[in-house]
DNA sequence: AAGCTTATGTGACCTTAATCACAAAGTTGC
DNA sequence: GCAACTTTGTGATTAAGGTCACATAAGCTT
């Protein structure tokens, strides 16, 4: 039966947790399932849920007021989404947009359940405090790079995060999409990779790059 | 003697905490007086205490690597620095710099404490999420600025940022200084300026800007 | 293989903003 | 009032990156 499923996800993907908090999340958590491209999350929508990925990929956008929309970092399994917390102890709505890289499967914890959560189970409360300081310290670097580092840098660092993060050299990309996650534009791109090809950090091929470092 | 003082400084600042907190972090809460100019915290220090401010206003700057930094948003009194409590719960360093602007009073709560006036007091833990939640949304706005808009619109929005935060139409900056904050340059943020007086959004004074919206 | 679609390469041009080089005011100290 | 300093104004130049207009090229489809 699905409590099985989820107690083995918690227990795989969260092996940080108490036990009397998996018992717990068993109980409360609905398991969902996206595919990719799916949204996890849009602008402007109200959270009643906590978000705790367990399978697959979430990349997780700013939505510029001008429609284009900015990349901010990965959720991994074994991670929640910070904003899916913070948000919903207030229940306000965020501006940002995430989406299923590939097939994905996370834990839904209502929000009502998070104050309760964060009082009785000392290895929760941990977690959601270290989910906010990761997450504060990515929107800071995410800053740092756009406010101090020209689209060259900000290219190379997003092509090593994308091999960190997906853990392959072979990332699967078009010079759009980059071009898209880091607001710039394809041509831009386009010439930017050709001179990382010259100086043989990555080897240009249609659809994918493979990354050399 | 210094106890009273505090509980004021508490009951006036923060009347939303109740009262058995009052009493805890007049205890174990320490005066801490800095002048304009002076720094609350500096990259790469350890976080020891959580900062809480009680009179005066606080700028907070991302250091850039190379040199420059990054004016991110104000910490007024009646609220803390998140960086303070994020980082202190896992005693690492923080990338940010926190400046004193007028004369400033803080209270310092050691860091060491943060564990048990989550658990113990429930007004306690709703400020400190509302802190994340209002710092995170803060930074979320900070990038949609740097990464979507111009720098004509930057500057009319710090300038109505700096109307708010500070209360007053008068706002005692200098280009440079403005430059600084935006990381821009000073010719720059001149002629931007020279074109918002033409429309009458200012009036240029020697070491002030007169904000007329 | 012909034709379509998607991805990439590239030159020309334009805009924004950074930088340099001064000039001109306003302020302060003496 | 006269230096010395701070702040602001302004033109000229440059570089980064965005935009436009195509040309190729690589995969699919049939």
């Amino acid at each position: 039966m699905s409590n099985t499923i989820i107690k083995q996800h918690l227990l795989s993907s969260f092996p940080q947790f108490e036990p009397a908090l998996i018992d717990k999340l068993t109980e409360e958590a609905t398991l969902k399932d996206f595919n990719a491209g799916d949204l996890l999350m849009n602008t402007g929508q109200n959270m009643r849920f906590t978000m705790l990925v367990v399978k697959g990929l979430v990349k997780l956008y700013r939505e510029g007021a001008d429609g284009g929309d900015f990349f901010m970092y990965y959720i991994q399994p074994g991670n929640a989404c910070a904003l899916s917390m913070i948000c919903s102890t207030k229940q306000e709505t965020s501006e940002v947009k995430a989406m299923a890289v590939d097939q994905t499967t996370v834990l839904a914890i209502p929000t009502s359940m998070m104050d309760e959560l964060m009082k009785s189970y000392k290895t929760w409360y941990y977690f959601v405090l270290e989910t906010y300081r990761e997450r504060f310290e990515e929107l800071l670097v995410v800053i740092d790079h756009i406010s101090f580092k020209a689209m060259d840098e900000r290219l190379e660092f997003y092509l090593e995060k994308q091999h960190q993060d997906l853990g392959t050299r072979k990332l699967m990309l078009t010079h759009a999409e980059i071009a898209k996650d880091l607001n710039s534009s394809r041509e831009v791109i386009s010439r930017l990779l050709k001179k990382m090809e010259q100086q043989q950090k990555v080897i240009l091929h249609r659809s994918y790059i493979e990354y050399l470092k």
